[in-house]
DNA sequence: AAATATTACTTTGAAAATGCAAGTAATAAT
DNA sequence: ATTATTACTTGCATTTTCAAAGTAATATTT
């Protein structure tokens, strides 16, 4: 979060600020996989530990890509959303998918195939419309009643 | 390059691969700044070391992203190319490029203007596939005339 | 032909980022 | 009242990054 900035590209300016090991992760864990507390990400597959999990939710939220509220009636649980700032981003994770799916499995073996992966492809615009709408919605109405 | 993949997650295993300060950075070089040679890298605004870019470039060689050629007439020069699977690589960069002009420039007040901008965002698909056309055709013609 | 410069590295060691384990404080459940 | 849960923090070890110096092959200059 200090010597932010490398150069005056604006690529090389997204990379710096995502271009780490959990960034786009812990984004696609909220967009995706519906993750919104702390111990959410703690219990996920990717096995973030929790002193770089506080690092990197005070880095989102630095630089307004997610937001911090208090449960509405748990008062020790934090509920971490996505703003339209990190909401932005689903183009990338999008494309790193496809890109991913395509160009990555004869390395990664037991990379797992999505039903969605064809929708993604032929109608992406659509897709990245249909996951933003979706993750607002769901925020609007039942997210945090499993707690 | 040793215990590559976190989990079976597409997107995390992108990430896996890409997901540092360096690798997209050289992508852009190549795709948008004509870079090929060691020394085009080492001199660029980003400032990569002589042993990061090294490693880095094995790396990207590894996935099949860029190949490595002799200079056809200085034999003391590499040349360094995208290959199909690192220009499937250009929507990503775009996309980063779009959202960081639009999410950024808050951070990075030295955040340069492209005059390109307009043209991505409005057609992005057709930018897209102009980028590619062009680093190919590039490529077929007069890239490492220069040295 | 000899000396110097260039290119693409490698090596070394220090600094920074990452990550594990243990601990803590506030709240909730039993 | 005791135990469990959640969201952290702290301390330390490991890994990654990276600057500086060195090297080997080739090219250029004198």
């Amino acid at each position: 979060m200090n010597q932010e900035f490398r150069c005056d590209c604006p690529i090389t300016s997204a990379i710096d600020v995502l271009g780490d090991k959990w960034m786009l992760v812990i984004i696609k864990q909220m967009l995706i996989e519906q993750m919104e507390t702390f111990k959410d990400f703690i219990e996920g597959d990717e096995a973030i530990s929790t002193s770089i999990l506080t690092t990197k939710l005070k880095c989102l939220e630095h630089y307004g890509l997610i937001d911090r509220k208090s449960h509405p009636t748990n008062k020790k649980t934090k509920l971490y959303h996505l703003t339209e700032k990190g909401l932005s981003l689903t183009p990338v994770i999008i494309d790193l998918a496809i890109w991913s799916d395509q160009n990555l499995r004869g390395f990664n073996p037991i990379m797992r195939q999505s039903d969605e992966l064809e929708s993604m492809k032929s109608n992406k615009e659509e897709f990245i419309e249909k996951l933003k709408k979706n993750y607002k919605e769901k925020l609007a109405t039942t997210r945090y009643i499993k707690s």
